[in-house]
DNA sequence: ATGAAAGCGCTAACAG
DNA sequence: CTGTTAGCGCTTTCAT
């Protein structure tokens, strides 16, 4: 069955040499140390037995885990899984592992999945669930440890951080809208907690402000979390004022889907009577009805960024705070259009 | 800045206490052992000093990681999150923590991620990738490693595996066609190498027979992978089948996407030209254009289940292994209706 | 260049 | 019931 996990002993006895002498062969590091026809049998010897070396026992011994803790809201969601894919790709490369955390944006949650990840002696963490004023995450960043935030940053932290232009996305899905023809634009922003709930609706106002446009308090509404529930909630909420927009940019894909179900359920359709435009350009959102009109943001780019600052960090304690801004474009497909002219009065 | 660790001695030399006492009352099993009051004393100055144990020593010791290996093709294809999900909802309570890798369907990476797995002695797998004659997992159960099979099977293996009604799905997908008033219905069918696109065409097959309806051929196409390019060249060969078929029972979601797409490269439209219906019920399947009919599967619950057999196996080596078959369910949505009439003869 | 030895933090016999 | 001791498998001084 089992068989019994080989260790240097039996390397070192297989190559008659000194189990240091197996360790620092094994590791690049330490390998010039050693003489070259010595390294070679050790070689032989842990080869032909299909040794592997226990990265417990040397987690244990220099607290270097070769783990990064990523900590999400949810897999579920799914901007998430780019993102990881992103990170994963450089981390395999340099021999890291991933350990995925959700917190389903609870901050308990979170503060419990980040002392896990301490536990396991991860040795860095990219965040992706910060608040904007987010306690766990300062306090970590506090006692030292490698934290690179992504998606969403804490303004002034001086953090590491990859994050969109969510103003900038917010000033191309305004842009857009102008361009079509639309003067009542709503916003149905995310959580105001959330740098990107409040960097894309500051965005949103200025660029409202930048075509003279005027935002009154019924054009905004704010949801209580990115999802489809919320959107649906929010969106009627908006749809509700006098005159009724003719264009609503949501916070993100999922409140845009949200915002499709209250037209559906006021019996207004997309594009036709409202125009919608989202955020992230999801997985699919090319496959709706109608398909989405949105601001992509280059996930998978980020995470990889993201990934590479974080090693660097670790490299380097020393290693300077930086935020990086990833540009995002403007998707048009279907979910936009020319503004229908005003109903007939009677 | 990074407080040194706090250690069993730290908590011990705070309580008066020798460390083999501290270990003692902080583990639950060896509690008992320890006086009530020595317990209470240990506690408190745990607690006071924010002691939290060292789970990599504990694991060098035990060999028991308390972590869990799960092997998946690719995160970002929609059936996994809510696996995923399901998985982690009965690890958590258990104090286990999951540690995810990822394929992309390349066996060579398999066999490698298994590797690094189990160097970092989890304590069992759960493998969502399996071919029906996959090596890399045959050897693991030989080698008596706790596995548990879900999604695809290797069938009789005699492993532990928890997976959808295959069969019984495509019956329902054939079934609605039929119903519907179907004749020359298509099979879009997965990789004959996974149990999942052997066994949906196995069903298909025997469906259709039952209905006395015949399929030759041209009716079938076999997908290399479960993509969405891949289900467009798949359905492309479909589709120029003549007579046409009216209707395509894809293998699963992404193959039904690329039939989408197929159709719509061909001037068809669905459902008036062609029906399609597709088998899992992803994400998001309810808002495609047109909203996808499709077999669905409970993947929440798979994971769920199967993360518990998982524990069982993992506390009884000696438990007897298992096949649990998920029931599917059909989603009617507006990807099928009645067949149009034949196109008037000249 | 290599062997010897100590120890990372914890657990599990074994004493007492 | 609790202290003592010997490792788990590896790295890393310190000698030689």
């Amino acid at each position: 069955m089992h068989q019994k996990p080989l260790t240097m002993r039996d390397v070192a006895k297989a190559a008659g040499v000194h189990p240091g002498t197996v360790s620092r062969t094994l590791n690049p590091l330490t390998r010039p140390l050693v003489n070259e026809r010595t390294a070679a049998a050790v070689d032989r010897a842990a080869r032909r037995l299909g040794y592997s070396p226990n990265p417990i026992a040397r987690t244990l011994k220099t607290r270097k885990s070769f783990t990064i803790g990523v900590v999400i809201p949810d897999l579920t969601n799914p901007l998430f899984p780019p993102l990881i894919r992103g990170m994963e790709g450089v981390w395999d490369g340099a021999g890291y592992t991933t350990l995925v955390a959700s917190t389903d944006g609870d901050p308990d949650r979170e503060r419990q999945r980040v002392e896990m990840l301490v536990a396991r002696q991860v040795d860095g963490f990219v965040i992706a669930t910060a608040a904007r004023h987010d306690e766990v995450v300062t306090e970590m960043m506090a006692a030292g440890r490698p934290v690179v935030l992504v998606n969403r940053t804490i303004q002034g932290s001086g953090a590491f951080a990859v994050v969109p232009d969510d103003r900038k996305g917010s000033t191309l899905a305004v842009e857009h809208l102008v361009a079509l023809g639309h003067r009542r634009i709503a916003h149905l922003a995310g959580p105001r907690r959330l740098s990107t709930g409040q960097l894309r609706w500051r965005g949103f106002l200025e660029a409202m402000d930048e075509h003279g446009l005027e935002v009154n308090a019924s054009m905004v509404a704010t949801a209580e979390a990115y999802t489809e529930s919320e959107g649906v909630t929010s969106a009627g909420r908006l749809l509700e004022a006098e005159p009724r927009p003719t264009a609503i940019v949501a916070g993100n894909d999922l409140l845009a889907l949200g915002a499709y179900t209250a037209l559906a359920e006021l019996g207004l359709s997309c594009p036709e009577d409202v125009s919608v435009i989202g955020f992230n350009d999801m997985p699919f959102a090319d496959r709706f009805a109608p398909p989405l009109t949105t601001v992509r943001i280059p996930h998978a780019l980020i995470g990889a960024r993201a990934a590479e600052l974080l090693l660097e960090r670790i490299e380097d304690p020393a290693a300077t705070p930086q935020t990086l801004l990833f540009e995002p474009t403007l998707v048009v497909r279907a979910s936009t259009a020319v503004p229908s002219p005003p109903s007939p009065r009677p």
